[in-house]
Parts: C-alpha cells; structure tokens; sequence
DNA sequence: GTTTCCCTTAAAGTTAACTTTAAATTTTAA
DNA sequence: TTAAAATTTAAAGTTAACTTTAAGGGAAAC
C-alpha cells in the first residue's frame, strides 16, 4: 500500500508541508520517491512518523530525533547509544508527568476555589471559610501546593541527547 | 520580608531579565518599587509567580496568564471566567498526562526492546525472537503500541483562554 | 485537450518566549 | 567618598518548529 503525502497528512493530522519539513531535516530517509519525484509513503513510514511524534511529545528536538535516525542507519555498533537515548527519555516523560501531577494539583485546587466563590458570591468569602468547611481532600490539596517550589511545575525535558 | 529581584531569581531559578520580561508582560502587577525605581518583591509575590510557572506548565501562554491577572484586577465579576479557565486548563493537562502516558509507554517498549538488542548483539535477533520469548508485559505494551494513532502523543494543550 | 488538482522546491516569514546588549542609575561595601 | 556590584530601561538578537509564498511540473476529470 502507497500513500501520497496528501493521504499521510490526512491519516495523520500532521499538515503536508510539516511532512516535508520532516524530510528536509533528515527524519524520513526510507521514504521513496515515484516517477516525477513524487513521495511514495509506506506503512512503514507511518510507524516513523509514530515514534517521531512520541519522540517529539517526550521533548526530544527533531535534531535530536535526527540523530536517532542517523544512529539507527548505522546500525548494530550504536545500539549503546540507542539504547542509552530511550532510557534518558524515559528519564524525562516521568518527571514531566509528576510535573503535570502537580501542575493538576494546583488547577484541581483553584477549581474547587472557583466553585466556592461562584457559590458564594465573592473571592474573599472563600478565603475567610474555617479549616472545618473544606473538605479534607482540599485541605491536604491546599497543604500539598503551599509545599510546591517553582521548579515542581517546571518541564525537565530538554536534555542534550546522546 | 522584601527580596530584590537577584533573590527571586535564586530562590525560584528564574534568571532575572525573565522576571523583568513577566513583568513588562504585566504578569507581575503587585510588585512595588523602591525609591530608585528598584522592585522589591513580597511573599505574595514568590505566590504569584508558582501560580505562574504552574499556568504556564499546564499550556498557557504568557498573554493568557495576563488575561487571567487582569480578570482577578477586576474583581468578583470574572469569577465565572476565572473558574472556567481553571477548568479549561485542567481538563488540558489531563489529556496531556494521558498522552504523555502513551509516550512512556513507547519508552519502555523501546528500553526493553534495547535491553535486549544489547543482550543478543543485533536488532535483527530481537526482531526474531519468538512471541514466548517476550514478557505478558512487553507484548501487552506492544499492542496497545500498535493501536496508538499519531495524534495519542500529541499535546492538546493551546487553547483559547476565555 | 485543457483545466484543475496535487505534487515539487527554495526561500522568506511567523511566533513565542526568552536572552543579550548597552547605557545609565542606584545601592552596598570598603 | 569612591569603587564595585546590582539594578534599571529599551531595543535588538536568538531559537525552534513550523508556515507561507512563489513558481513550476505531472496526472486525473471533464
């Protein structure tokens, strides 16, 4: 089964001229080209374009990931390195979900703040409620956030891979 | 208890010239000045700035967060607005920690998948191996791999904040 | 056949969030 | 009192990842 880059994009939801950009940079060097130097897309380009956005979500640069497909054409003698790449990524994406967790804590709280306020007519009238009317989820919500630094909402992500 | 802006920075990470630019973006409204014009910031302040670092953690732009800052300037009459965009941003965050869940969910496929390569010396021998020779875990993982679309890593996280 | 898509490239433009620079002023320490 | 360190501003520069534009070529619908 070949696709133009018209059916990837639509298959996809990545725009065509991303596509190209992905070529131009290094990241599709298995796709082939047809008579008028048209791209013709496999299903194995689809699962590269699969890892490349998985690569992208987990911070990686398209540099970054150009370098992993530079590595996987060398073959079996970077497999260290390759491997060593998934692990640091791994690294990253747990931090940066116990960021999110937080982040989510904070916004979980100022929900709740909100629904009060909307309930009661005023910031402040949330503000003056005694411990005994918050619930216990909120109250340990509220302890968790006045315990948060800066940094624990902050994205570790980029890092010089290799 | 006033800090100048060099114990801000070291106290949040933040490289000052980043405060200043929040604060020429008008995210930092409540901070006073000295005589000679030099910003002494407060507790409240340091307060302002995790619920910024948070914001912007959980997708916002910097003019967003501004609008949410002039919302709060205004008054008790935003409180809707306010309240829906802690519950827009909540419901972002939640799609990208799912997403970021597929994400590592590919990691750990690939760690596996490496561990192993480095063990048999070549890709090609993990590629052969027999379905009995792989874990429940990694072929569950392999599946749900399989089902994943592109857009399962994508971040949902740019909104219209309003 | 021709018109209309869809494809191609190269190159310039965009955007957000800083970061750097330069020049001046203020504060702090000796 | 003076020198060093930190602060101020405005303005220009940077970076990554696209996105848009322009100019052209080949295949399919009518």
């Amino acid at each position: 089964m070949l696709y133009t880059i018209g059916d990837v994009s639509e298959k996809t939801g990545l725009p065509a001229p991303t596509l190209r950009y992905y070529d131009k940079e290094g990241l599709l060097p298995f796709v082939n080209r047809g008579n008028g130097g048209i791209r013709k897309f496999q299903d194995t380009d689809l699962e590269w374009l699969r890892l490349i956005e998985c690569l992208k979500a987990s911070g990686l640069q398209i540099k970054d990931i150009k370098r992993y497909i530079d590595l996987f054409i060398q073959g079996d003698t970077t497999i260290q390195e390759r491997r060593k790449m998934f692990y640091d990524q791994k690294e990253c994406v747990e931090e940066d979900i116990k960021a999110l967790q937080n982040t989510l804590d904070m916004l979980t709280y100022k929900c709740w703040f909100y629904d009060m306020a909307l309930e009661l007519g005023s910031v402040e009238a949330v503000k003056n409620l005694p411990d005994s009317e918050i619930p216990e989820k909120i109250r340990k919500l509220k302890a968790k956030i006045n315990r948060m630094h800066v940094s624990s909402c902050q994205k570790k992500s980029i890092v010089k891979a290799g």
